[in-house]
DNA sequence: CTTATACATATCATCCTACAACTGCGTCGG
DNA sequence: CCGACGCAGTTGTAGGATGATATGTATAAG
């Protein structure tokens, strides 16, 4: 029995809507934990592929940590908590309303790194902040390379909570929102709100200067309000809004 | 019969050797954003591999988001800005300060999980979590059970928040986190502290039903804070242990 | 009958060759 | 000058062949 993949316009890589497909069984239960997968014969028939294709979808489930090969025996179905990584992809965000949860997530995210980094920063990180500070600001319109200025900004402060994953995490969310506000830009017009902006960036980093945490915090999520709100992001009525400090 | 020699110490598989080497290379920097790998072809000959390993390999990178390929032009490094996914690797948990900082990304997290739960929480949501609450206070000794019902209650609240993004960041970081449970009880006797803990999570439960996202965020703090106490994991003197709410 | 050895089988791991699809660039003809 | 075309290079896919490894099964020794 020969399975058609889904072929949506572009051209996804078969070993990618291979995975995705295994993926999917796996998350849905289809395939519980422990379960053995088909032979890699089995599926190269069944989705029509070379067994070449199979190896690589499965190379990517591997690696993600979500089964197990051995050689001789099989591929196995691994339980969440067996899992050694965890991988989120950028493509799941194009459904509607993720971008509303990833901006609440940010701010829960930055609000805190705002505050820790208020406490832990040391000298070296504030002229980091200020740097990318001073570029933002030299820039007249809010594109490329103010953008660029921008997440760098976010990026430094995440670093100066010393904490890599608090890091890393903010990296990736900060880049998933770049990505929506190239396509927020392609409807609004953005340029006139700079100053905004900038004014938002210049108080997180007084505060960050005077190594005041619920200053930082406040000013972090009055900023995010904002920046949500500028790519014409709603963010849900919530604590997100009470920026009133501990 | 000539006994068959065991494969102690077996080799790490081919494309996860090659994956790993231009991954280091990547991340140290002597592979620069922007520029092309070598082709497969070449990579094959290099590593001595069929040029089916080294797509494997390529592959593995590509759903990292390391690298990119274009079909008939090559595969090009990406920036770590540019990349689409992330993922975090169990085995970077095992160096030594790792744990304090994914605890404090935890705490994080979860303080803010739990007042936004307080806010939005439906009847359904409250029911799971009280019946993981009765599972683990059911249990004599905090074992293997208890501590499935313990994360089930946490994830349960992540879930509660609405947010897909939390619960999946909630659900990895328990994950990583019952391991160092599971480490810690080798030398450490937790048994005694069932009532503690159990105790922790009635008060988190308490705050969700009254619906008090204050007092859900600082029983949600205490808790884990005295939770990485449990497990040997001091956290970081800082406002963690404010418990004050805001 | 029990146990151990040898064999057969199934499966993953790797290698190999060939071709298709796509890109970039130079060439050639207008 | 310039556009159409073809060529070489690269990744993507196909399919077979062989090696490595685990598992089951039959066979022979005790």
């Amino acid at each position: 029995m020969k399975q058609r993949l889904a072929a949506i316009g572009t051209v996804e890589a078969l070993p990618h809507r291979v995975a995705a497909f295994l993926s999917r069984e796996i998350e849905s239960g289809e395939l519980n934990p422990g379960t053995r997968l088909p032979t890699e014969q089995q599926l190269s028939e069944k989705f029509g592929v070379s067994r070449n294709v199979v190896r690589e979808a499965i190379a990517q489930l591997r690696a993600d940590g979500m089964i197990e090969a051995r050689q001789g025996v099989g591929a196995f179905v691994l339980a969440p908590e067996q899992r050694a990584s965890i991988r989120i992809d950028g493509e799941a965000l194009k459904a509607t309303g993720n971008m509303e949860r990833l901006f609440e997530l940010r701010c829960i995210l930055e609000a805190e790194s705002a505050a820790l980094a208020a406490e832990r920063r040391r000298q070296e990180h504030l002229d980091a902040i200020k740097a990318a500070l001073d570029r933002m600001s030299g820039e007249e319109r809010w594109e490329e390379g103010s953008i660029d200025a921008d997440l760098l900004f976010h990026r430094e402060i995440a670093r100066a909570t010393g904490n890599n994953y608090i890091h890393t995490f903010i990296s990736f969310v900060c880049e998933q929102i770049r990505r929506s506000i190239h396509y927020a830009r392609l409807t609004n017009p953005l340029h006139d709100l700079v100053e905004v902006n900038v004014g938002e960036h210049v108080r997180i980093y007084e505060a960050l200067v005077a190594g005041d945490p619920t200053a930082a915090e406040a000013a972090m999520r009055a900023h995010i309000v904002g920046a949500a709100d500028r790519v014409g992001v709603k963010l849900p009525a919530s604590r997100a809004a009470h920026s009133t400090g501990r």
